[in-house]
RNA sequence: GUGGGUGUAGUUCAGUUGGUUAGAAUGCCAGAUUGUGGCUCUGGAGGUCGUGGGUUCGAGACCCACCACUCACCCCA
């Protein structure tokens, strides 16, 4: 019995999830906000569906999918990332017959890559992502970036870059490849050996790597931007324009090329250059071909994903994320009949909205009180023979150390006492 | 997939050229008023020294293999 999680798959213990909480909670506040509602579909799809989606020449389809044969002789695959899922739900839902754009967020979503491990890279890692399915104009494409860019500023991240580039759309793309490959023939055999493969199969790649002697190759290639197609530029001037008119602050890279195969016109990376991670936070896109792809509606689509352990990562370099009061009351009991009522009295408490613990282990009452004190409760109600006796409840404001004795029966007067943020 | 680093209490780490019973701090539990937290003091529990081989009279230390963690490359969020 191997006591440990699989390689590169993280617990998160009760004593962090607090972190994860609270961005949850600011993602889907600032979703409401822009109109998005939240989906969730499954952790498993067939095998097909990322073959066709993600597509199959891309690293991820190649070697890092989780995919397994199920009981049934099914194929089925861990999700890789989480816009075909979407794209699925979306088609075998039929919600393309409704008023468009659908608007969508998804959250805590896993994704699995086989592949090793490193500072902000895991084989498990989850996903705040957002699609926009039937929105053509880059208004939309825009408006997606401003959400994560407002996501990651209300986490206090400061220091983070937004890339865009367009790749345009399948037609001026085949026009820059045969531009680009005519480029790169000269000097074709300074290119290094995983370039080499690429220059036929897909040689926008060459531009995303990262060894020395491409990149200096690649500095003087030609750029996809200057081969748009007029409705492309047009997109992405719109888009520039767009985000000028929300203040957001970008940069043009013309040689961001992202790892599925399904983008078209607008890619974006969102870059943290501080912190505990540095690289891409989020990354994504305009996909305006998948959808038909999969065997849907011509339906154009834009849509990022987000590494919240990535986010988490960066988000906690810059701001503590503060934990949340614990406990309003911890409630004091020793001997059995004050035990009794002591329960009672906790069940009391939460009934009425105020958070109480009681003591399961047997503890007496110093270390019942240390403990509360671990806990950080802001008020210990003491409950003992004398308290029964005398029908009392007495109450410690922690912070401030003073004790009031209140009558068991008055609830209402407790809980008032207890709800008032004040120290006595 | 390629390459580096690291594996000793729950945690962070000491552990001499190989030599008796493997230590500290912190955390945990208990006690110092038989009903009161934080501070202090005292005590206690807690370790197959990552695993398996090997060298040796003797291995936590040296050698080999494996495993895990970690970092970088690749790729990506």
């Amino acid at each position: 019995m191997q006591l440990q999680a699989p390689k590169g798959m993280k617990d998160v213990t009760p004593k962090d999830s607090y972190k994860w909480q609270a961005v949850e909670s600011l993602a889907r506040e600032i979703c409401a906000s822009y109109g998005y509602y939240e989906t969730r579909t499954p952790v498993l799809e067939h095998t097909e569906l990322f073959l066709r989606g993600v597509g199959d020449t891309t690293d991820i389809v190649q070697k890092e999918m989780y995919t397994f044969t199920d009981k049934g002789e099914r194929s089925v695959t861990l999700k890789p990332e989480g816009t075909a899922g979407v794209v699925r739900m979306f088609l075998e839902n039929r919600l393309f017959s409704e008023a468009q754009p659908t608007k969508m967020y998804y959250l805590y979503c896993p994704v699995f890559r086989y592949d090793k491990p490193q500072a902000g890279r895991f084989r498990e890692h989850h996903q705040f992502g957002v699609e926009v399915f039937g929105a053509p104009r880059a208004s939309a494409d825009a408006e997606v970036i401003a959400l994560a860019c407002t996501l990651v500023g209300r986490l206090g991240v400061e220091k983070l870059s937004v890339n865009i580039n367009s790749i345009g759309c399948p037609e001026c793309r085949t026009t820059y490849n045969d531009a680009l490959k005519a480029y790169l023939r000269e000097n074709y055999n300074s290119l290094c050996e995983t370039c080499k493969t690429r220059f036929e199969k897909n040689p926008i790649r060459i531009l995303d790597c990262k060894e020395e002697r491409c990149q200096g190759i690649v500095a003087d290639a030609p750029k996809v931007l200057d081969f748009l197609c007029e409705d492309c530029a047009a997109h992405f001037e719109e888009l520039k324009s767009c985000l000028d008119a929300l203040d957001i602050a970008y940069k043009v890279d013309p040689m961001i090329v992202r790892g599925l195969d399904y983008y078209t016109k607008t890619v974006f990376e969102i870059i943290s250059t501080e912190g505990a991670y540095k690289g891409t936070v989020c990354g994504g896109g305009r996909y305006d071909n998948l959808i038909s792809e999969l065997g849907g509606p011509e339906m154009c689509a834009v849509g990022f994903g987000m590494g919240m352990e990535r986010l988490l990562l960066v988000a906690e370099s810059f701001r503590q994320i503060p934990a949340p009061r614990p406990l309003d009351v911890y409630v004091a009991a020793v001997g059995e009949a004050a035990r009794a009522q002591g329960l009672r009295f906790a069940a009391q408490l939460r009934k009425a909205g105020v958070s109480a613990e009681f003591d399961h282990v047997g503890r007496s009452f110093k270390a019942q009180f240390k403990y509360a004190d671990k806990l950080g409760a802001r008020r210990v109600a003491i409950l003992g023979e004398d308290e029964l006796l005398r029908g009392v409840v007495k109450l410690k404001d922690m912070a401030g150390g003073g004790e009031r004795e209140l009558p068991l029966e008055d609830a209402a007067g407790i809980i008032n006492v207890i709800a008032v943020n004040e120290t006595f």
